[in-house]
DNA sequence: GTATAGATCTCGTAA
DNA sequence: TTACGAGGTCTATAC
């Protein structure tokens, strides 16, 4: 271990040996550390679905919440990986070091062999997790609760989440002229799934009032896909174009 | 560095000093090491929205295909990150390590500033990334193609990810009456979108052949949730329960 | 490059 | 616990 000391439970180990690599990571699970483990290694999972992944050169993350990550040098997301709320295990099969992480409901199970090690490492994190994100679709509603002409002069809206048999609705409001107005908001270009939504969401309220007059649906995304716009149109829907604040999408 | 010449590029400090950091940051950046830095840090993110994220202890990941990850001790998912294909950069700013990753199309700049260091290492990896994987989509089609029945007897499939004006067609087909069917699958259990998504493309099959019988869209998935199975018969689809080879789940 | 949909999606929230 | 939809989704594939 070096600089136990200075900060206790941190502790690292370069080339290991196997053994002396099943124990610092084992302390280092029991401790809450998050745990690192960098070697050639054979994965397998089992579980939603099933994967092998041969022999090669990986980093794999234990997090004291009992996720655990498995990355490879390429790519943003994991190669394997496990959520939250598993349980780590770390022992030696074969006189190799067994890395293994497993839940129940769904049952699920990693396990990482490693062949050989460059490097094993127990840090105790500490984070308040306070991150502030400013460019979501909240945002976007706040700014058409702030100023409704946004969507349309004379818009008024009366809801947000309000509830309907197909779920809820992002914006629930009237238009000048008191017809009801159903609003599916994106933060980001929509596609033809967003069109499905808001249709979804007009047919539920048209037939929970059993409304006379028709109910307007109003796509708010900073742009729509040709395929989306053509969707709303066979359907009789609107779009209006306006982006969250905050980010630089447009 | 610890044991260089057993593994070239294998490099690591700990509680190192922020300008011995920086320089084995760059150092690992440069040679295209796999970067890890553990320590005290404040994120900032600008892009495609935008962040801010207070002090706290986190792991930090750079990848030398250019993804960049933000791990704290909690989540299965990185609190901020860069996408792969991004410039990382380490300096130093009144003293202290600073660590960038940018990238344009769209613009966005990651910034982490470190206030005191755990941990630096380097890892030179090397991986064939081989990951065989069964349970998707596919190998649910590919059950289905191997034994149509399944799907009812006298099923023809005639072509997978058959375009149409809606999207690409999971699986199309006669029954065997010849009425054409369109099929989509879900590897897991099905809900709103999955139906949304099946009556386009009925739709849009219907208009493309213009057909005199009716076109049928069968629904295949583990199972459906409430909701879809009421809105599958609103439009007069269908399900038939089947779940792929492989995984656990049903 | 854009668009479309899959994913062991993850994650938060509400019923 | 389940369901539903957001996400800086990411990723692969077709156009």
């Amino acid at each position: 271990m070096t600089d136990a000391e200075a900060t206790p439970g941190l502790a690292t180990l370069t080339r290991p040996d196997h053994a002396a690599a099943r124990d610092l990571v084992a302390a280092g699970i029991d401790s809450g550390a998050l745990v690192t483990v960098v070697g050639r290694c054979t994965v397998e999972y089992e579980g939603r679905a099933a994967s092998t992944l041969g022999p090669g050169e990986r980093h794999v993350m234990l997090k004291p919440d009992g996720a655990a990550l498995v990355h490879t040098d390429e790519g943003q997301q994991p190669v394997n990986w496990q959520p939250p709320d598993c349980d780590h295990e770390a022992t030696l099969a074969e006189d190799r070091l067994l890395v293994e992480s497993h839940r129940e409901t769904p049952a699920e199970h990693l396990r990482v062999h490693f062949e050989s090690l460059l490097h094993v490492g127990t840090y105790p994190l500490t984070d308040e997790r306070d991150l502030a994100l400013e460019g979501t679709e909240a945002d976007l509603r706040e700014r058409i609760l702030n100023e409704p002409a946004l969507v349309e002069s004379g818009f008024v809206p009366l809801a947000t989440e309000r509830q309907t048999p197909a779920g809820a609705v992002d914006l629930f409001g009237e238009d000048r002229d008191e017809r009801t107005v159903v609003v599916e908001l994106k933060r980001r270009r929509a596609g033809p799934d967003a069109v499905g939504q808001l249709g979804r969401y007009v047919d539920a309220v048209e037939r929970d009032l059993h409304a006379e007059t028709e109910v307007r649906g109003i796509l708010v995304a900073p742009s729509v896909t040709d395929r989306a716009r053509r969707l709303l149109a066979e359907r009789g829907l609107e779009f209006v174009a306006l982006s969250p604040p905050g980010g630089r999408e447009r």
